[in-house]
DNA sequence: AAAATTTGTTATGCAGTATAACAATTAGAA
DNA sequence: TTCTAATTGTTATACTGCATAACAAATTTT
């Protein structure tokens, strides 16, 4: 028997294959499964991705200040101060003055904050190599080329 | 004159190297870049990331459940509540009773919907190649193919 | 010296996402 | 069949991430 034309009854396998065309629709997808699993690799260190991005720039740039690091993580400046605050009141990171400029921080790593770091990007080197497990070194090379030729 | 050991002036470029060999931080740069852009080309047509995803496989599945395309499009149910709401209230879909359960609804675009969707295509397919212009085709193959394995 | 810019901050709002709890209905177990 | 468990859509709620406006203090430019 055939089907009427307005098809009413549920479609037993759902297809988003015009949406899986989309570089920007898979993207999403597999950054929330990145997304899921390196919150979960961080937790343990009480560090999200965010925060443990920021950290691992301060670590990489001491001295460094807020506004040098909202820019580097294309965050807006009002945004990392929460960011900053947490670090800080953690003692992972110090607020130094600024030499030669009073309105501004000088961004610096505690030893304490290192040392967590250090901790952390072990388990986000393995997080990095559980999500990338299916590809080659190759592909993973091509796959940071073309993100950061996408990110313009 | 060599520098001290503790650095305390601001460096003059911020690097974010370590990142940048992690996936997961290049991603999230290029998905901002592509999410910015894809949102500009559908707000012409009132539309969103997520409003334009649900009304594609709407239109490419129509008769289906909420809860089938909760799970097509990997979003909670609750959260879809809104974003059907919302197609509903602007006559792009209907929510007709599911034959044989009363609980559920059988999702179906309206001509408008279809018209809309298909506009609203055409813009989408231009912005994911504004995106990936600097990819070779194959490129922009492989990174689907890559985005997928990853997503698991 | 005056005007414009920068730095960090507070307040606020919006979008996206997650969970708990619920009524109505359906499916499954006893 | 009857009782229990699961499903469907919904409401309420909360949290994260992100964006803008407005501000005081300080610096830079004019």
């Amino acid at each position: 028997m055939t089907r009427s034309p307005q098809e009413t009854t549920a479609p037993a396998d759902i297809s988003d294959a015009t949406l899986r065309g989309f570089s920007g629709y898979v993207m999403k997808r597999a950054f929330n499964a990145i997304q899921a699993d390196v919150n979960a690799a961080l937790a343990p260190h009480d560090l999200r991705m965010l925060t443990f991005s920021a950290l691992s720039v301060i670590v990489d740039n001491p001295g460094l200040r807020q506004s040098q690091l909202a820019d580097a993580l294309s965050i807006e400046r009002p945004n990392l101060v929460i960011i900053v605050d947490e670090l800080e009141q953690r003692d992972l990171i110090n607020r130094n003055p600024a030499p030669g400029d009073r309105r501004a921080y000088a961004l610096q790593a505690t030893l304490q904050g290192v040392r967590l770091y250090q901790d952390a990007l072990t388990s986000v080197q393995a997080h990095e190599a559980r999500m990338t497990k299916g590809l080659s070194a190759e592909d993973r090379h091509n796959l940071i080329r073309m993100l950061t030729v996408i990110e313009g």
